[in-house]
DNA sequence: ATCCAATTGCAAATGATTCGCAATAAGACT
DNA sequence: AGTCTTATTGCGAATCATTTGCAATTGGAT
């Protein structure tokens, strides 16, 4: 709980083969929708909406509520990490094995360009909060926002 | 922008007709919906939903679409702050005179609970992530999530 | 008291997400 | 390979927060 934020999350593409023995792994099955969205954030390392994740399969491919579907699965899981940027649609990205994807975001307000980002919360003074107020468990949600280079 | 998070949101209740002197300050009319808005929040120093807000109100005294409305410009004026915790639905503060009304919170995920919370993510690292990246205007969103003492 | 633009109420539109249900297809077991 | 069982899908309708068009209302300056 502690390491949280020294862990890397390593961002290593993962092989599409890896991503559907983990879901085999977990017994569910491996659809031809799941393995399309699972390759879909493969090849887009970044946080994407259901929409975006639907624009990025072959047409027809799956169903829109299956994306929303599959993406709480795979959230329960571990296997992918929903972010909120604040603008009303959840975005995810997927999660190493072993990891457990936790990270931030800079976020252009202007052009919503996204950098990932190193720095994380103060574990200590997170504890700390926590310990104060009798909270266990505590976690946080962190999001930068600015304009960037290109919008500035 | 350094002081953001040296400066204590004093929380002492604002009157109601500081307020609404702030907001004719602003070449904005005082209308019955809008004293009714800011006298609700005036009376619950916590983060409300419009809906929550509405249910506030004396029964047929404003209109939900007012509220939204009337939530946009109090938060543009900078008489109101917005949260976000992530449930889908937007929390709004009051914010006092001079202040930017820039703090954090610790939601219980049982019982959602909210305390309000003093830290903030420390503005030095801020600083270097935006300028790590050419970002200008760094701001951030932080909210912490855990058990309250009661739920766990 | 009057007038005009800002503001409101209402109902319909939006956008993200969820749900019911019948049809379909993975994976287990012959 | 063929069959069976159940998870999963597609589709359309429902939900929820929020926004918007428009005609009716009302602050507040004159």
């Amino acid at each position: 709980m502690k390491q949280r934020c020294a862990r890397t999350h390593s961002h290593q593409r993962q092989e599409l083969s890896a991503l559907t023995s983990r879901l085999r792994g977990l017994s569910r099955k491996v659809t031809g929708p799941r393995a399309a969205i699972l390759e879909v954030l493969r090849q887009h390392p970044h946080p994407l909406t259901s929409r975006e994740i639907l624009d990025g399969l072959p047409p027809g491919q799956c169903n829109l509520a299956t994306i929303y579907r599959s993406m709480h699965l795979l959230e329960q899981t571990g296997m992918v990490k929903r972010f909120d940027f604040g603008d009303g649609a959840a975005r995810f990205e997927l999660v190493g094995e072993g990891e457990d994807g936790h990270h931030h975001h800079l976020v252009c307000t202007r052009c919503a360009q996204v950098v990932e980002i190193g720095e994380c919360f103060p574990a200590e003074i997170e504890q700390r909060i926590g310990a104060t107020h009798g909270f266990k468990a505590v976690t946080h949600k962190l999001e930068f926002f600015g304009l960037c280079p290109e919008c500035h």
